[in-house]
Formats: C-alpha cells, sequence, structure tokens
DNA sequence: CTTGACCTTATAGTTAGTGTAAGGTTTAGA
DNA sequence: TCTAAACCTTACACTAACTATAAGGTCAAG
C-alpha cells in the first residue's frame, strides 16, 4: 500500500506518517523500485495504534512506551495500567487548571459592562501590580 | 531598575522579559551607558499586565490586543468583554474534550486487570483497526 | 503527450519560552 | 588592589508534534 491508502486509511496524515517514521516511532517500511514506500500489514498496525493512543491523549514518549508493552509478549499488564493511571492523573490536573481559570475568567465578565464605554475592570485587573 | 530586579517583582523569567521584547510584545527600555536595560514604571507596567494576562491562560496574540486595547483611552469595553468570553468558550471546549478522554481511559483501566500477565485490552484496543 | 494526482526530500515555521555558551560589568570581601 | 560572585549582554540551539513550502520525480487517465 502506498502512503496516501494508509492515510486514509487511518486518518493520519502523510506528513504525520513520515514524521513518524524520521523520528523512528514506527518501523521503516520497505521501498519499491521507484522510492515509494511500500507499506505491510505490520507497518499499518503500528500506524493505527499511534492514531488511537494520540487520540487518548498520550504523547510521543509515552506512545513510544505504549507501542514497546504492545511488542513485548512478557508484558506485565500491571505497567499498562500505571502508565494510563498516570495518564488520567494528569488529565484531571489539567482539567483542574482550567476550571480555575474559567472561574476567574467568568467572574472577571461579570464585571465588566461590555458596551461603548471605555471603563473596563478586566483590564484594570490586569494592569494592576498585586498578585 | 535591572532586569533582574523587574523578574523578581513580577515572577516573570528574565529570560521571558527579554523575549517579549524581541518579539515586541512590550516597549523596549532604554539603555544604560553599559548596554544594560534601564526599567521605567511604564516598562514594568506592561510586564506586569503580561504576567497576569499569561496566567488567566491569553495566548501572547491576545496578549497582543489585550495590550492594545489597554492603551487605548476608546476602546469600548465590548471589545474586552467578548474577546473574554471568546476565551471561556475555548476553556469549555477543551474540558469537554479533556473529560471525554478521561472517561474513555478510565473505562479501559476497568478492563485491565494491572497484574503480571501480559493480557490487556487497553493494548488490544490500542492495536484494533476499528474507529 | 500532457495534465493532474501521486510520491520523494529538505528546509523552515508554528508556541512560548528554556538552556547553553561565551563574554562584559559591577560589587563585596580579603 | 585583586579576585570571585553575581550580575548583565548577545546569539544560537532545543523543546512538542506536527504543518507548510519548495522543488522535483513518477504514474495513470484521457
Amino acid at each position: 500500500m502506498n502512503i496516501g491508502a494508509v492515510a486514509k486509511q487511518t486518518g493520519l496524515n502523510a506528513k504525520t506518517i513520515r514524521y513518524y517514521e524520521s523520528i523512528e516511532l514506527v518501523d521503516s517500511p520497505p521501498r519499491r523500485e521507484n522510492g515509494y514506500r511500500e507499506y505491510s500489514e505490520h507497518n499499518v498496525q503500528q500506524l493505527w495504534f499511534l492514531r488511537h493512543a494520540r487520540q487518548f491523549g498520550f504523547s510521543i514518549d509515552e506512545c513510544r512506551e505504549l507501542l514497546s508493552l504492545w511488542a513485548d509478549p512478557n508484558r506485565r499488564s500491571v505497567e499498562v495500567h500505571s502508565l494510563v493511571t498516570g495518564k488520567v492523573k494528569h488529565i484531571e490536573k489539567h482539567i483542574r487548571e482550567l476550571r480555575q481559570m474559567k472561574k476567574v475568567l467568568t467572574g472577571l465578565l461579570d464585571e465588566c459592562p461590555g458596551d461603548e464605554s471605555p471603563n473596563c475592570s478586566i483590564i484594570a485587573k490586569l494592569a494592576s501590580e498585586l498578585e
């Protein structure tokens, strides 16, 4: 299969696929005589794996770990479990931070008239030298 | 004031302050004879503004807009209001995405034994060719 | 035979800084 | 007075995860 077909199938951008190959995240597919990449079932599966893992929010480095766990027949599922648990904790922290931001911003919105006048407590708050 | 003192006061890294100057986000402070930057009250206030705006989650480009609104005595507060409203909407979207991710991941965790065995439905799910 | 849709590589840009190198200046202490 | 620490300066490279662009080779259809 050519890279375009793989891209269409997996939903990854062809450039992204080449990028994953360039950082050695996936195995390089063999080349045809004309230099085109020829994707095997194995190559395509790795890309599906990445598509999913990235969608689930794993970083490239985490994907690297997950891929090696996938490839390891002697993996201990607890390793996968703890990696994912860590990810969930991280997401929870991120959500808390965003909620706090939202709270502050909506608080500010209530104090800004939002009309044609220049008076705006949001601007005033940003410009203050207080913490 | 030297850059180090400004950094300490505002809580910004000195490198960050130089960076903001290099992208013309803030006015360049004048230099002394020895080449050191000499920060005026005005310069410091701009940096305070940025410190706060960045903490509230505004991007550099949004900060640029906010700074110009701040500087404009004829600003209409509705412009500030709508900028911040857009930001809040964006944060809400982000939170929704993260919640969805978390939901999927915790669902997967329940199905993975998390023991010494290699069997793990998380890995299986990632490797599947299904959407 | 040509046009368009593929494919290839290399390079630079994106965000918002941080790290490092290599050097000049100032200040405090011995 | 010398020197060492603590400042300051610039320039360049690096981070994450791609995306955009340029410049070119290949292939299939009409």
